[in-house]
RNA sequence: GGAGACGUGGCCGAGUGGUCGAAGGCGGUUGACUCGAAAUCAACUGAGCGGCUUGCCGCUCCUAGAGUUCGAAUCUCUACGUCUCCGCCA
């Protein structure tokens, strides 16, 4: 959310952010809003003071009880009501107000390029080089089911298309690639290992944008108000909601492992195979929360991090710097990290690292005191794949890939796998 | 799930209808004392919103929501949470 003073004081500016976003939507609806509600909070707030002088006035009367203050009580009480109604008519246009401002996209970085789509997403560094095969690489898929290690099929029957059963070898890869992702944050990047709860409430998904906008795109529970996180985004940036942090405990670095479940609304046809894009998924995420001088610091050490992942395991990969019709909702900027899959001879995104500035931290009111004693102030937020598991199977698998059907186990994997350094055909 | 108790500021804790944003304490900041520290003493120490003459004035907030009243931290109802006992259970 942004601060309507924010939005007021710089109309064409943020009117060109809109623009820049595809995002449609006349601000001065704002405007007349704004006015509205100012001038019903000079009205009632005038009535309020006038009652609370006569109460008072009340109050102190009872010392002298030949004073008649029947008259004064009924005309407070027809004050009272007028207040009543000036308050509802407030509290409409407050919630109109609200409902605008919640369902606003965030302002842009400057060094967030204008763009259309993803193709407008200028390359910003590469790693590694793709391998050349000396035979046809396979899709993953492919090679999985040969060896055993995933079942498409009965992931369909226990649940549903974009479910997906690892087996044997492919479920021990995916538990060994989130401690060998845990490990590395924690152990190396100085991360606090967290495990949130994987259902959170309402009021949490919307303090990080996820709703009320994008309802669609998630699991709600029938019988509660509790919904299955997209990420744990979700979870780790609302840890410290509602609360004010000291600056000398600032930055904030938290990770966590959680399955991840999106219902992928608007996605139908795109990567139907595989597990590519499913349902319910591992990752694991970062969060950093930090003060504004030092966000965009923070990105690109965040992005290094998720980075450091594929260079560990020999994934090459390129950063793509998303541009203003791509990038999410809640972001000023955003890094996408796209790893190389042979058997697409492309690169996909498999961590995308973001900097939501105080955007988020207004929605749940996350803020922070100053080390000077200055005013308090919104905290600034980032969250990033730290990284995807799946997609690293995925990676691992196709880039892996021996003429054999094979799969060689990554050297940085292989003390998470019991020393084992491939997995054959039986 | 059943019965009972309770939710007050960063923390502890007083307050059962009238200047209560809330005593007292702890913590914190600043100053005095000190070579320095500790101890001691003194002062200060919540947030949000609105107005204008930018320093002040006003409004709101004692878990949340609704109600009673001229007036609610205080009374009533509901929700949520915490604690204790019982039941059940991984």
């Amino acid at each position: 959310m942004l601060d309507i003073k924010y939005i007021l004081a710089n109309k064409a500016e943020y009117a060109d952010v809109l623009k820049n976003r595809h995002h449609d939507f006349n601000l001065d609806v704002l405007v007349g809003l704004d006015e509205r509600r100012r001038k019903i909070i000079g009205e009632t707030e005038d009535l309020k003071a006038k009652r609370n002088e006569g109460s008072r006035k009340i109050g102190s009367a009872k010392n002298n009880p030949g004073l008649d203050v029947n008259a004064l009580k009924a005309e407070i009480k027809a004050m009272g009501d007028k207040i009543k109604s000036l308050d509802a008519e407030l509290a409409e246009v407050e919630t109109e107000l609200h409902t605008h401002l919640m369902t606003l996209p965030n302002k842009l970085s400057e060094t967030t390029p204008i763009g259309n789509d993803e193709n407008d997403n200028p390359v910003v560094r590469k790693w590694g080089k793709p391998k050349k095969f000396d035979f046809e690489p396979k899709p993953h898929w492919d090679i999985a089911e040969a060896l055993g290690i995933m079942d498409f099929e009965k992931g369909v029957m226990l649940a549903q298309s974009r479910f997906t059963v690892l087996k044997g070898l492919g479920a021990r890869m995916e538990r060994a690639l989130v401690n060998f992702m845990l490990d590395m944050h924690t152990k190396k990047h100085g991360y606090l290992e967290v495990e949130p709860p994987f259902m959170v409430r309402s009021a949490i998904l919307e303090g990080t944008g996820q709703l009320p906008k994008f309802a669609e795109d998630l699991y709600k529970l029938q019988n509660d108000d509790l919904w299955l996180i997209p990420t744990a985004e979700v979870p780790l940036t609302n840890l410290n909601r509602e609360t004010i942090l000291e600056e000398k405990d600032l930055p904030l670095y938290y990770t966590a492992y959680t399955p991840c479940f999106r219902r992928e609304a608007g996605s139908a046809g795109r990567d139907v195979r595989g597990l590519m894009r499913q349902h319910q998924f591992d990752k694991v995420e970062m969060v950093k929360i930090c003060t504004p001088e030092t966000s965009y610091d923070e990105l690109e050490k965040l992005t290094n991090n998720a980075g450091e992942v594929l260079e560990a395991l020999d994934l090459p990969y390129r950063v793509v710097n998303l541009c203003s019709g791509d990038i999410g909702f809640g972001s000023c900027k955003t890094y996408d990290l796209e790893v190389w899959l042979p058997s697409q001879n492309k690169y996909r995104e498999i961590s995308s690292c973001s900097n939501c500035e105080d955007f988020q931290a207004r929605r749940m009111n996350l803020r922070y005191r100053p080390a000077d004693g200055g005013k308090i102030r919104f905290a600034h937020t980032l969250n990033g794949s730290g990284i995807a598991v799946g997609r690293t199977l995925i990676a691992i698998i196709e880039n892996y890939q021996n003429e054999d059907g094979s799969i060689t186990i990554p050297k940085a994997l292989v003390p998470y796998m019991d020393g084992l350094e491939r997995i054959n055909i039986r």
